[in-house]
DNA sequence: AGATTTTTGTTAGATGTCAAACTATTCAAT
DNA sequence: ATTGAATAGTTTGACATCTAACAAAAATCT
């Protein structure tokens, strides 16, 4: 059995570039956290700390957006890194529905500590490409995610 | 507050070469499934179906390869999609650790009508690059995807 | 044949993820 | 000022996802 499917060029071309493109990013993506698991982070935990370590304390809504995920997720992301001591909620006093996420010393300290590996990583996945081709895949990119 | 990293050129690029990567592809997968939404299926059971569709009766553990999921998770896909009917487990008598997963008559309906919608969002995607930035695109991630 | 290893699938426990319903608070408009 | 709309977080319920531990069956080895 199997059906293959029948369409036009433009439909097939279309198609295999995108699963490409998905299956590139999983893999490339999925390496790349790898040597988080050692640490008992997860991709997203990482991601907050990151975001925290880079732009200062940020609202819960505004890692929502940073890291395109749902409110009700970074509640529970949130949650999971302040029971290991790693951020704290902090709500503030002007406007009494806000809560300011920041790292604790622990939290900076890791990430800290961390984020080289995790640089040199990505450094090591995207070596595959040369430099121009880096900044060609990303133009491609930037092309790609526009709409919305 | 908020530190900005120091690095080398090379990794700066490969920091934000990195990060559009896997931005485009979020937002283009996210509305590729938009559609999904209507019908009740998550991207994975749609997945399933899709392989079962094109590839004909398979082994879970083809299918969590073809997916790049694991053993465990295909495991609850499919028991979810078997409780709505669309797909049916059948024990091989030859090898009776094996189960064989295939559509039953309304999964594949459901799978064949969805099919078309799925292609022309995909299409519609992957329009914002001309058809050889879409080759260009593809090269780049087989490259990027290789090595493991 | 009998013991060991490998393979296939399931289960358990933890985290992630979303949408939708809900609470609390602030803002806006009449 | 009271009402109504918008905003920030939380909770709930369902599904996804992983790893690790498990069970059953088959393959391999001695």
């Amino acid at each position: 059995m199997g059906t293959q499917y029948q369409g036009t060029k433009a439909e097939i071309q279309a198609l295999a570039t995108y699963i490409k493109l998905v299956r590139a990013t999983e893999s490339v993506s999925n390496r790349i956290h790898r040597h988080l698991a050692t640490t008992g982070l997860t991709a997203s935990q990482f991601g907050v700390l990151e975001a925290l370590l880079h732009l200062g304390p940020l609202m819960q809504r505004q890692l929502a957006e940073k890291l395109l995920k749902s409110g009700g997720n970074i509640t529970m992301v949130i949650d999971n890194l302040e029971k290991r001591g790693l951020v704290k909620r902090d709500r503030q006093a002007e406007d009494r529905r806000c809560i300011t996420v920041c790292l604790t010393p622990e939290g900076e300290q890791l990430i800290q500590n961390l984020f080289p590996t995790h640089v040199a990583a990505v450094l090591a996945e995207m070596s595959s490409l040369t430099e121009s081709e880096q900044e060609e895949l990303g133009r491609l990119c930037r092309q790609l995610g526009k709409r919305e």
